[in-house]
RNA sequence: GGCCCGGUGGUGUAGUCUGGUUUAACACACCUCCCUGUCAAGGAGGAGAUCACGGGUUCAAAUCCCGUCCGGGUCGCCA
């Protein structure tokens, strides 16, 4: 090594000691005299002092020392003078007086400051070029310091439980089920592909049938949709399957492990032990979204009933479209001002909502029995009666001082811009603590949903989902009725985990794969395997995939996206602007594997 | 694919709505000099910007209009 202690790790017990310290200089601080440097290295900074009485050839070379030049010191630990000692740092009670001073390399100035203590206030895409400096920062080295701490946690917890880690392949089979896949193409096998794996779901399946009973993974997904603040083409599931087990068994396992990593990792943060299990029509219904916040209440209620019966036009109309109407009540907001609205009527329209309806009360109104028509402030004020405004005051549980927002219009999008208004409201207002992580389960999905496009079912989840036992005669009276053997875990309005109790028997997954449209030959072609695998005394399995990104942004105070956790992210269209790729490659490359490119000129 | 916000010295921002007073401002960083207890060191001076790109309107464009590219958010999409 170059050197014989770390720079952080230096505490007033090394006082007296000669040390060798290599690093990079943080900050050079030029007295004309004295000059001192803060040198960093992983662990820490310690502050280095050259002074030209006692060694002037040293002090002589600091004079030219620059932000981010890397150095190698030899001196000795001193205690600080008193009164020059700094409490900001965990070195602040010592300093090294430099004796012998070796430049190892030089640094142009960087092209932002490296040693700022948050991260965001420099453009991302300029932190995504020089992404090799940007994790030299303090915010990036502890998200990649957390990311590290919170994966070993995970291996060694499922160790000692006796799960077994277990490596799947990168190419796999295509099927265009589902999310898009990347394909690679085959050399030995010209015209032919192999896909990345979106997940390892099937192949987890086999090693259940293979008789492993436990199986982990800390797995690469891929898959080529738009990616978003929470979404890469490259993610890292935790991939877990079990035999022999029901839902039961796999939420006592998460509850408990993310109640470990928690505490253990992130002790500033708390979580309840016993997460709460929703279901996902309660959910839909006071949230609007199957991943709400649950740190705060202002839950969503259905006015349609209220909204047909009144005069006002917005909302008559989009119930008679077969739409529906839903409000909640943001407390002690009757102030907002016309501005403020304004921003959030453009908030839920740029979320897909046609627009935004409030209303209102005044905090002089004593109570809502005594409302008065003078005590309610709302563009509809002219067409909606006062007893219809305490109809839905009194249903979602407004006060006198309150602001209602309605959004009314098809269903799935009125629940979409109006959770996304309550998320919003609830940081406004300040209702979010901050510290906290509300785990939940979300359970009875339903099995299939409808696509409108095709104007077919799809599965909700994906294929090789259970239906619940009792729903298997709904098969052919009311599929969209079926629930699931499904679900999530979520945490402040995230998705962090999915999973399922699988189908174990060939003929109950041929059931669902043909209802789905697949004919025989189709199944064989492209899920032979399993299915095959499934006739020989497969066990009962299911399995539950968290995703390693989003948790370790919850964990820390760093990140603003899961691009803030991953050491080399791609930008919303796909780039990495630190290598530049996508990009072209040989001719001889593309003739090997027999691929031409039709020119795409624009 | 749709919608919204943004792009101004190395960095972060102001200026744009309401075109001309701008020789494009400020802070940090950078360079030179001074300075022996700083740690957001301090003081003096200096250099540094075809205002993302292309086109248009105008006597005049960072500023208005159109298009393109790029970044972020979002709807769709993401079993």
């Amino acid at each position: 090594m170059l050197k014989s202690i770390s720079c952080g790790a230096i505490r007033k017990d090394h006082n007296g000691q000669i040390v060798t310290l290599a690093g990079w200089v943080q900050k050079r601080r030029d007295h004309g005299g004295l000059i001192f440097i803060d040198l960093r290295d992983s662990v820490g900074v310690a502050q280095v002092v050259f002074n030209p009485q006692k060694s002037p050839e040293t002090h002589k070379i600091a004079e030219l020392l620059r932000s981010e030049w890397v150095v190698k010191i030899k001196g000795t630990v001193s205690l600080r003078p008193a009164g020059t000692e700094n409490s900001e740092l965990p070195t602040g009670l010592i300093e090294v007086i430099a004796n012998e001073i070796e430049v190892l390399n030089e640094s142009k100035t960087a092209p932002f400051d490296i040693s700022q203590k948050t991260q965001g206030q420099v453009d991302e895409l300029l932190r995504l070029e020089y992404r090799f400096l940007d994790l030299r920062t303090q915010a990036m080295q502890e998200n990649l310091i957390l990311r590290h701490k919170v994966v070993q946690f995970i291996r060694d917890f499922l160790g000692e439980k006796g799960f077994v880690e277990i490596e799947t392949p990168i190419l796999i089979k295509s099927s265009p089920e589902g999310a898009r896949d990347f394909l690679v193409p085959s050399r030995l096998q010209p015209g032919t592909f192999y896909a990345l794996p979106q997940s390892p779901q099937q192949l987890k399946q086999l090693l259940m049938v293979s008789g492993f009973e436990k199986y982990f993974q800390i797995a690469r997904c891929f898959r080529d949709e738009d990616l978003r603040g929470d979404r890469q083409f490259e993610h890292t599931q935790l991939d877990i399957e079990m035999s022999f087990v029901d839902e039961t068994d796999i939420f006592d396992l998460i509850e408990t492990l993310y109640s470990s990593i928690v505490n253990d990792i992130a002790p500033n943060r708390h979580t309840n032990p016993n997460f709460p299990r929703l279901t996902y029509d309660e959910v839909m219904a006071d949230y609007g979204t199957d991943k709400p916040d649950l740190r705060f209440g202002m839950k969503l209620f259905d006015i349609s009933d209220i909204a047909l019966a009144s005069n006002v036009k917005v909302l008559k109309t989009a119930i008679e479209d077969q739409g529906i109407a839903k409000a909640f009540s943001a407390p002690n907001s009757f102030g907002y001002s016309r501005k403020q609205i304004d921003e959030l009527i453009a908030f839920v329209q740029t979320r897909g909502a046609a627009g935004l309806i409030t209303i209102a009360i005044d905090p002089d109104a004593d109570t809502l029995e005594s409302l008065q028509k003078s005590h309610i402030k709302s563009p509809i004020a002219n067409s909606i009666t006062v007893d219809e405004v305490i109809q839905i005051a009194k249903r979602i549980g407004s006060k006198p001082g309150d602001l209602i927002f309605i959004i009314s219009g098809k269903r799935a999008s009125t629940n979409t811009a109006l959770s996304q208004l309550r998320e919003e409201m609830g940081k406004r207002l300040g209702l979010i603590d901050e510290s906290e992580i509300a785990l939940a389960f979300i359970t009875d999905f339903p099995l299939f949903e409808w696509d409108e496009d095709t104007q077919s079912w799809s599965p909700a989840h994906h294929m090789f989902t259970s239906p619940q036992d009792e729903d298997w005669a709904l098969f052919s009276s009311d599929p969209g009725k079926m629930k699931a053997r499904h679900y999530d875990l979520i945490a402040n309005g995230m998705e962090l985990a999915s999973g399922s109790i699988r189908i174990h028997k060939r003929e109950n997954q041929e059931a669902v794969m043909s209802f789905l449209g697949y004919s025989k030959d189709q199944m064989q072609e492209r899920f032979g395997q399993l299915l095959s695998a499934l006739e020989y005394g497969a066990p009962p399995h299911g399995g539950i995939a968290p995703g390693i990104d989003r948790l370790i942004t919850l964990l820390t105070d760093n990140a603003e996206s899961i691009r803030d956790v991953i050491a080399f992210p791609k930008t919303q269209t796909g780039i990495d602007p630190l290598f530049e790729t996508p990009s072209q490659v040989m001719p001889s490359q593309l003739a090997e594997l027999g691929i031409r490119i039709h020119s795409n000129e624009k």
